[in-house]
RNA sequence: GGAGGAGUGGCCGAGUGGCUUAAGGCGGCGGUCUUGAAAACCGCUGAGGGUUCACGCCCUCCGAAGGUUCGAAUCCUUCCUCCUCCGCCA
């Protein structure tokens, strides 16, 4: 959410930032200084009635023992400041509530150092590591790999929970346990705090990261009188953590890495990557959240986008790094990079982290704060990254250490997590015929 | 799921309709005293919003939201959370 305070002395200013992610999400500011200049009024004018109002309270209760006809016209008065105090401040929440409507409906504004561009075409690639594998044969995709072998299986999943859902067997569910593990290690060593947060989250927690109110139909919500969501990413209980909080200046910088299963909706997506673990309703991801102080969020910024290259270096998985431009970027974030993973079945690089400096925008929501030098509570700033999607790392794994036979090597550095295991190959499972 | 109990400042804790402008204590900060420290004593010690050039001043906040009342931490309703016991359960 931006800061109200800001918006109402140069919207102008707010409005040109925001036209560079799209013009239809600068309109929603048009209306908000008006809107700030009514409040403000009303506030004013409200604290005075207020003070009135206590003031002829206060008379009352003395009069009534004393004089009963002088505290009958006290009350009847004391009445008349309370009804108008109702009123007043009925308004002033009607032009609040309208206000806060609009903001949360407001996009981050890009950063300066963020490209201009409208969508994924126009973002930078700033950087890469390793060298694209070479094959002699030609490298499948992982779907036909995974099937091959025995170890994926989509009939199964679809009977079972329909379609963007994989069943992984033996090898390939080791494999994604210890990624899993191989990441978190990783990190741990490099100062995250690991968390194993709840799956489901409130309204709240869901809005404070900016997931609600706009994008509602990206997630799956429980039924009941009291709906929970599941978590598109950990990055939402990882930053609502701290909500409401105001942290001491030495906490900082806070860093979290946490796995956990995601889920999301894919509403807008029908059609999209339907093939192979692409794009799944449920997935697992290393999340890494960092809550910093405002003037170091840059450099954390970088750091985290080190720390998820780092585990895919130690993979050997090539990949490259972009830039998002501004009309590509989330909606909480100021400034993301994209980490993108090559696979030589498909042949294309994958999104497989996203790492985003959302500066304020997520602790006005939810009001995470720290002690400045002064000792006044501060925004702090909200950080969130991959570290990285362990799904797509399968992926990308399978693909680019697939064998000419068919088999896929294991990374060194993963046998440690797998049993020793330094090939996966083909594997038998009980398979009965359907009909 | 059932039956009880409880939510008050950083923490403990008093407060059952109006001298509450939330007592008192602990902790923290500053000061007096001291060679230094401790003790003792004195003062200060939350958040959000508004207003002012500024010192200040004002409004709101006692788990949350409604309600009753001239007036609510206090009474009523609903909800949330925690604790105890019972049931169920991995």
């Amino acid at each position: 959410m931006l800061d109200l305070k800001a918006v109402a002395s140069d919207p102008e200013s707010f409005e040109r930032r925001l036209l560079r992610r799209s013009a239809e999400v600068a309109l929603l500011l048009k209306p908000v200084k008006d809107l700030a200049g009514r409040r403000r009024e009303l506030n004013v004018l409200l604290e005075g009635l207020k003070k009135d109002q206590s003031a002829a309270n206060a008379g009352v209760g003395q009069l009534m023992r004393t004089d009963k006809a002088a505290g009958e016209q006290a009350r009847t008065e004391a009445r008349r400041l309370g009804d108008e105090v109702k009123a007043k401040d009925e308004l002033l929440q009607a032009v609040e509530a309208e206000i806060e409507r609009l903001l949360m409906l407001v996009p981050n504004p890009p950063q300066q150092s963020v490209p201009d561009g409208k969508d994924s075409a126009d973002n930078k690639e700033i950087g890469h590591s390793g060298v694209r594998p070479r094959f002699d044969f030609q490298p499948k995709p992982h779907w036909e790999l995974g099937e091959a072998l025995g170890v994926l299986e989509w009939q199964q999943a679809a009977k079972l929970s329909g379609s963007r859902f994989t069943v992984y067997k033996g090898a390939a569910a080791r494999l994604e346990r210890a990624l899993a593990s191989f990441f978190l290690d990783v990190h741990t060593s490099r100062g995250y705090t690991e968390i194993l947060p709840p799956y489901l989250v409130t309204r709240e927690a869901m809005t404070g990261t900016g997931q609600l109110p706009k994008f509602e139909e990206d997630l799956f919500r429980t039924t009941g009188e009291h709906p929970l969501y599941l978590i598109p990413t950990a990055e939402v209980p990882l930053t609502n953590l701290h909500r409401d909080e105001v942290l001491e200046r030495s906490a900082l910088p806070i860093s979290y890495c946490s796995w956990t299963p995601c889920f999301r909706a894919e509403a807008g997506a029908a059609g999209k990557d339907t093939r192979g673990l692409i794009r799944q309703h449920q997935f697992n991801k290393v999340e890494l959240v960092k809550i910093v102080k405002p003037d170091e969020s840059d450099a954390e910024h970088e750091k985290m986008l080190d720390d998820a290259c780092e585990v895919l270096r130690r993979l050997g998985l090539h990949h490259r790094v972009v830039l998002l431009c501004a009309g590509d970027m989330g909606f909480a974030s100021a400034k993301t990079y994209d980490i993108e993973v090559w696979c030589p079945g498909q042949g294309v690089f994958r999104e497989i982290s996203s790492v985003s400096n959302c500066e304020e925008f997520q602790a006005r929501r939810i009001r995470i704060r720290y002690r400045d030098e002064k000792g006044k509570p501060r925004l702090a700033h909200t950080l969130n990254g991959s570290g990285v999607a362990v799904g797509r790392t399968v992926v990308a794994l399978f693909e680019q250490y697939q064998q000419a036979d068919g088999s896929i090597l294991v990374p060194e550095v993963l046998r440690p997590y797998m049993g020793g295991m330094e090939r996966i190959t083909r594997q038998e499972f009980p398979r009965g015929v359907e009909r």
